[in-house]
DNA sequence: CATAGGTCTGTAGCCAACTACGGAGTCAAG
DNA sequence: CTTGACTCCGTAGTTGGCTACAGACCTATG
């Protein structure tokens, strides 16, 4: 095993977050927060950056932290049965967001090749792409 | 052509969203404001909507108000080079996402099979998806 | 061993996106 | 023609997700 502990501004930088972001999601348990040796600093392992690029990537994709807490938890879990239950009710949710983004997609593309031709006519229905129930 | 027109409650009601939301969004210049006939209240065309609709999919999506005035633009616009640049920056967002989310997908599926066929690793590894630069 | 820069703890402030509320006006069902 | 629900307008409060201090404490470097 390689020594990878290193102080929370080197893991900040690494993950491209700030200091008190990841202070806030240790409050907020996203984040574990090691024990801190006696009139010491706090050292971390490499895997918080991971943990925390996850967390930001979770969010972009339309996520809160709260929904991120429970996909943090399909890695941190040990239930077997709960795991599995969780990870379909967010496969769920994965799977209609798909669908909406690629319909997003579609409509962009077809979009960008009526203007590149010039033949673009009034106006472009993208409200029209999510707006189907 | 259809008489679509009606109150904002009705509107509110159809899109699901609270009232207040929709002047918060008339504020933002998101959603456009209907003239109000002196000493009455403000009608509504159906595609209001259809709009308020779009802008809560495209939220969820990860989409902030900002992002969201943007696409709409795309519908409202009349510059065609203009729009297609715009096009083609949210397309570009819009196909980052769903990167990710086929990721997540992925992960997600393997992880289901792997509990229901009972041989589950210790931890699922759902961090490492999101997590490669 | 001094000192600049990072860490720790706590608390306060900020911005986006609502959400609630007050008071006056409007409207429609009975 | 009253009454209860809804609209209008303005302003204030809330929640989520950070971001910014302040003041005390560590620690690596010359």
């Amino acid at each position: 095993m390689k020594n990878d502990s290193m102080t929370i501004g080197k893991v900040a930088t690494m993950a491209d977050v700030h200091v008190e972001t990841i202070r806030y999601y240790q409050r907020l348990g996203l984040v574990s927060e090691p024990p801190r040796p006696p009139g010491g600093v706090r050292h971390y392992e490499h895997d918080t950056v991971a943990r925390l690029r996850f967390i930001k990537r979770a969010q972009h994709l339309g996520f809160s932290l709260d929904e991120v807490r429970s996909l943090l938890a399909l890695d941190d879990g040990q239930n077997c049965r709960e795991t599995r239950a969780l990870a379909e009710s967010k496969l769920a949710v994965i799977e209609a967001r798909l669908v909406d983004l690629r319909r997003m997609q579609k409509l962009l593309k077809s979009l960008i090749d009526e203007c590149a031709s010039g033949k673009r006519p009034r106006a472009c229905p993208i409200i029209a792409t999510l707006t189907a129930d």
